[in-house]
RNA sequence: GAGCCUGUAGCUCAGUCGGUUAGAGCGCUAGUUUGUGGCACUAGAGGCCGUGGGUUCGAUUCCCAUCAGGCUCCCCA
């Protein structure tokens, strides 16, 4: 790129017109399946506070101790909102949103930062889509919000993905569990990469994720989380199962699944996607019972998941999906001579007030100019006029896909949209 | 944060084994058609060859740094 003087920050990107069309065609979707379960909108600000998302994230996730932009103004410390969960859960918490009675079915769309290397399916602003619901134990909630995300990917048309399953287990359960790997580890910890190693007492179960390759051989024969569970853990990850089971939601166990939040409890589950490179993972999610609690309210279970607006539209480039349909405008006025522009310019608001797409040439240009100009803004029709048809009353209404002429006055021309 | 690769017109890319005016296709503007688009032909506009420094008589071509992009690692959406 030859540089002009300014541009946008590092991995920020701007959406320009052509691009814009498929994120609208992609928030319209995930506004109606919403809609369709019943989940309600929610938009909470872009700065939160660093406390929050700390506690939230989790003091030693990657997420919080490298990849947060933040800032200190007088005696509040800012940080860009890097994922929405902890803010959708403080939300939840400030405003009470418990004693609208039942579980809070809520949804968001919008821009995350987190300060890491850029490259492709990763920026610095990035956007998400994800919902939560907050109030619920019930296995049905975890799978009313897989069915969700699995929804979107269906009516788009991207099929070519994994759902991977996971159960990280409950607190007692991942205690005792931790402990096991613990000791099935200790005997091999000289030979652990060195990542592993300063995992070993704290988060263990992100030893599983490592793709190091000292690490694989131990992985493969680790100890599985799922023989560890509580009974209470593993009949909730068993009805998890059995419910996507109904609805026919096809996926795989994968005992190594550990997500990168800390908040994360006994469900958690990813969408990955071969179309996507090295940033594989579509979608990602699982439950949270003790955030809630976490964050200052009362002990609240709650599930949840957010998807990455960029990979998808990746994955439809992909994969040839077509999101948005051409633009396309109903009738461009084409005008020659003043008297015939100032006519135009009268009756541009009259088409437009009967719900007619129109516009006109802006740069005064020759006919030709003005029928390119047409064209290349795919106008299903230019009106012709020229000193001829003010005359007349009777105006030059090209078909321009059919090439096709008639002599119409307005009021015939506005009468042939109306349905 | 680490490694590797790339950086020439709005876009996709040639090219210069270092040497006077840097090329193509697409796109853009206009003409061929003094009132008509999409096709064709013609012409034109548009590049301090990412930026800074070094080597050299001379660098867009070589070297270094930097910035930006891509791939991989890490991690995640």
């Amino acid at each position: 790129m030859p540089k002009t003087k300014y541009s946008t920050h590092l991995g920020m990107v701007d959406i320009l017109p052509g691009e814009v069309e498929k994120w609208r065609a992609l928030e319209e979707i995930i506004h109606e399946e919403a809609a369709r379960y019943n989940f309600e909108e929610i938009r909470t600000p872009i700065m939160e506070q660093t406390e929050l998302i700390k506690r939230g994230v989790g003091q030693l996730t990657d997420i919080v101790t490298k990849e947060i932009f933040a800032f200190t103004k007088g005696d509040s410390h800012y940080v860009l909102r890097p994922e929405l969960t902890a803010p959708v859960v403080r939300a939840f918490v400030q405003h009470h949103l418990a004693q609208r009675g039942g579980a809070q079915k809520l949804y968001y769309i919008g821009p995350m930062f987190r300060a890491e290397r850029p490259q492709k399916g990763r920026q610095r602003q990035f956007h998400q889509f994800g919902l939560e619901v907050i109030g619920s134990d019930d296995p049905i909630a975890d799978v009313e919000c897989i069915s969700f995300m699995m929804r979107i990917y269906q009516r788009i048309g991207i099929k070519n993905f994994t759902l991977k399953l996971n159960s990280v287990g409950d607190p007692e359960s991942r205690e005792a569990y931790k402990s096991v790997l613990r000791e099935y580890l200790r005997p091999n910890f000289e030979k652990l990469s060195e990542l592993s190693k300063t995992r070993f007492e704290k988060n263990p179960m992100r030893i599983l994720d490592s793709k190091e390759p000292e690490d694989q051989e131990f992985i493969q024969n680790a100890p599985v989380i799922s023989d560890h569970l509580n009974e209470d853990s593993a009949e909730h990850f068993k009805l998890v199962c059995k419910y996507l089971d109904m609805r026919g939601i096809e996926y795989v166990i994968d005992p190594l699944l550990v997500r990168g939040m800390d908040y994360y409890t006994r469900t958690a589950f990813e969408l990955t996607s071969p179309d996507l490179g090295s940033q594989d993972a579509l979608a990602g999610g699982g439950r949270y019972d003790l955030l809630v609690e976490e964050i200052g309210g009362q002990p609240t279970p709650a599930v949840g998941f957010a998807a990455g607006m960029e990979r998808l539209l990746i994955a439809c480039d992909e994969l040839g999906i077509q999101l948005a349909d051409e633009k396309s405008i109903d009738v461009f006025m084409v005008c020659l001579g003043d008297a015939a522009r100032d006519w135009v310019i009268g009756q541009l608001p009259t088409f437009r007030e009967h719900g007619i797409s129109t516009t006109m040439d802006y740069k005064g240009r020759s006919m030709k100019a003005q029928m390119k100009e047409a064209n290349r803004q795919n106008a299903r029709f230019a009106l012709i006029v020229g000193d001829n048809e003010l005359e007349a009353g009777k105006f030059v209404f090209r078909n321009m896909i059919e090439s096709t002429e008639q002599q119409l006055s307005v009021d015939e021309i506005i009468a042939q949209f109306k349905d």
